[in-house]
DNA sequence: CGTCCCCTTGAATGAAGTCAATACGCGTGG
DNA sequence: CCACGCGTATTGACTTCATTCAAGGGGACG
């Protein structure tokens, strides 16, 4: 089922009964599993599918000539991969499963369906649109002017924030599937300072983080650490001032 | 006029006569000018207008509460700022000039009225939308995988492709009008690094620079140097394999 | 029991940042 | 016309943060 996408887009916007049972839909989809490390798209492929991530993470990412490679995103459940990607020829970049992943595979007419039936879902869809180009936008802020543990803590806050509004947490913990190899490919580290970034924070009191799970000790320690401002991810129901139109 | 961005949509699609008119008339909205250094839109602000550069650059970014400044994404001739932003309630972060620009202020029914009556445009404006997308990954990449001389190098390189896609190039020259304070703010380095990797570029006879024009001495060399590869652009004309539905 | 992956730690190295001084080009106003 | 100021570019010396290299430890699993 959709359910996170659809509590996700209640950030934005009141959406009708009609308008959930036909996101609901969407899960009615070819679904589709994943183990830990497989492509689920590949650079060069065409796309033909939305993904919408039922359970599981995945991650964007781009391998470089120098062997080197950079996650530039992450998909958490309730995430759409791209609405309108088959308008792309090919894929420019790869999508790999960090864990065990479920997908619900959208074709175009189904898609096309929904949203020409459901206008307040086609501006629910804009609005998930913008907030993930917010988010790739923040990444590259994080790469530009973050040190090391500014940007652990800063894609901690953001992990968390993102997972809360699927309703992925439990009180201060939530699920973090991903190795410190993996964190240091999403934020541009090496393993080791990874590895003596987390050292520090954890001595610092902010955060625990075993078996994959992280709980935020003192988010708002964590936060001040990291300088996160929650407002590039839109939470605060933007869609309420354009309910008049709908 | 708005001959810019209808050369840049024919990259990805052959549009009609009357879909290019119905794209020139967006420039016959209220056009406005900024001078260097004024703010376009600034982080708070609610979104009202699509804002379509005819002439002049101009660039996202954000300050951090360290003083810091990274500049995000740039916006050169033909470039549309976000499609669909009046969704958003405020902004997240602020949009300056670096030259004198002007700007044709597309409001939210002429834009409107365009996706409606001209399928063809629509789409090809989602193409416009995830190109962006694309360049702001590649970004992400650059900063996180890329050291100084390939970010710059990298970026050189992706704004020769885009100014020659918009028909801004002479031969292997092109703008481009930032100070190498702010090269440095758009790629994660002090000025006194872009300094000496300007250095060695030209040390290297890949690039002149002087007087706001850079001129590429050796395209190929500089590609390599940066590892660039344009796939992400996607000016192969993505479009013609959708023709059959349009 | 051995292997593989992941995590941890120390020491040496290196890329980019910081600090600081100087030079250059250009427009303004005396 | 020249002096001045301002923004921009350049250069050298020093520092620092993160990487690299290398080694070892722990847990899961066949």
């Amino acid at each position: 089922m959709a359910t996170r996408l659809i509590r996700k887009l209640g950030y934005f916007t009141c959406l009708s009964t009609g308008d959930v049972q036909a996101i609901s839909r969407l899960s009615g989809s070819q679904l589709r599993l994943y183990r830990p490390r497989e492509l689920i798209m590949r650079e060069g492929d065409r796309p033909e599918f939305i993904n919408l991530f039922l359970d599981g993470w995945a991650c964007r990412f781009k391998d470089l000539e120098n062997g080197k490679r950079q996650i530039m995103s992450l998909f958490v459940p309730g995430d759409l991969c791209d609405v309108n990607v088959f308008i792309l020829k090919e894929m420019d970049h790869s999508i790999a499963a960090l864990t065990s992943v479920t997908v619900a595979e959208v074709s175009r007419s189904v898609f096309e369906e929904l949203i020409i039936n459901h206008p307040r879902v086609t501006q629910a869809l804009w609005w998930e649109t913008l907030v993930s180009a917010s988010i790739q936008r923040e990444w590259t802020t994080s790469l530009g002017q973050r040190d090391a543990a500014e940007r652990i803590s800063h894609l901690f806050c953001e992990i968390f924030t993102r997972l809360d509004c699927v309703g992925l947490t439990v009180g201060n913990t939530c699920p973090l599937p991903m190795s410190q190899a993996e964190i240091g490919e999403a934020s541009g580290l090496t393993t080791v300072s990874v590895n003596r970034v987390l050292q520090d924070l954890r001595k610092a009191n902010l955060i625990a983080l075993r078996q994959r799970t992280l709980t935020i000790l003192d988010f708002d320690g964590l936060k001040r650490r990291a300088m996160f401002n929650p407002n590039y991810l839109h939470l605060d129901r933007d869609g309420d001032h354009l309910a008049a139109n709908s």
